[in-house]
Formats: structure tokens, C-alpha cells, sequence
DNA sequence: CGGATCGTGCGTCACCAAGG
DNA sequence: CCTTGGTGACGCACGATCCG
């Protein structure tokens, strides 16, 4: 049900709230490329800000995506333990109950010897 | 059919811990 | 210290489903 959940690395246009992508850490170098002994001037320090803030919304937006598939693999394979562990059980379940039904038929046969032996 | 509600994924922000 | 990655919480958008 709901949104299918195709992992596509490109932003989906879906959820898309109020910003949009640039290319980040481009022309970086632009502004590191200034003279040494004249301070950037404003604009470019918005600007170099501007796009680290772009980077670092760009690896928090991966490490979002890396952390919420792990989380998935996580709770599947907990999924998939608590399923093989239901069917172990019923089998274990299943088996005693033969070696109930064997032991019914033969434990009486050998209580009575045990009961001559004594 | 159209609005209400639900379930889900996504991006972002704030916070924390670890490492340099 | 600052930087960086991981994570919880929040709000938003969207498709599915329900209901009048």
C-alpha cells in the first residue's frame, strides 16, 4: 500500500517541501581562488556558505536514506528470524507429540519390567 | 465522485558521540 | 575546539482506502 518505495538515488518529486536542488560544490573553487591577501568579500562568503550548507543537506539527505534502508534490512530480517522460529517450533511441537503417542504405546511394556526388576 | 483518513517515504533540523 | 556521521523527531507530499 501507499507510496511505492523506489529507491532511486535522484530526489522524488514527491515530498519535495519548499527547496530546491542545486548542484552543489560547484565553482567551489572560485571563491578559494580569491587572493590570498584580500578578504572574499561578502557575497562570495554567502555564497561559500550558501554551499556548504547545499553539501551538507546533500550527505545528511544520503546518510538518511543509507540509516532508513538499514533500518528496513533490520526489521526484515527480524521478520524473517521470528517466521524460521515459528515453523522450528511447530515442528519441535510436532515431534513431541510422536514421542508422546510412541511413548504411550511402549512405556507401559517397559514400566512392568522395571517394576520386576525391583 | 470527492473529501477524510491512513500509511509510507522523504528531506530537514537538532542533537549527540567519536575522531582529528 | 571543530567536523562529521548517525539518529530521533517533525512536517510535507503522495497514493490507497474508506465513506457519505
Amino acid at each position: 500500500m501507499a507510496v511505492t518505495g523506489d529507491e532511486t538515488e535522484s530526489a522524488t518529486t514527491g515530498g519535495m517541501s519548499g527547496y530546491q536542488m542545486s548542484s552543489p560544490a560547484s565553482g567551489l573553487s572560485q571563491v578559494m581562488d580569491s587572493s590570498p591577501d584580500s578578504l572574499p568579500s561578502p557575497q562570495l562568503l554567502a555564497e561559500e556558505a550558501s554551499r556548504k550548507r547545499e553539501l551538507r543537506l546533500m550527505k545528511n539527505r544520503t546518510a538518511a536514506k543509507l540509516y532508513r534502508r538499514r533500518k528496513r534490512d533490520y526489521v526484515l530480517g527480524l521478520e524473517t528470524r521470528i517466521t524460521s522460529i515459528e515453523d522450528q517450533n511447530q515442528k519441535l511441537k510436532e515431534e513431541l507429540d510422536n514421542l508422546k503417542k510412541l511413548c504411550s504405546l511402549g512405556c507401559s511394556n517397559h514400566s512392568s519390567t522395571l517394576d520386576a526388576a525391583i
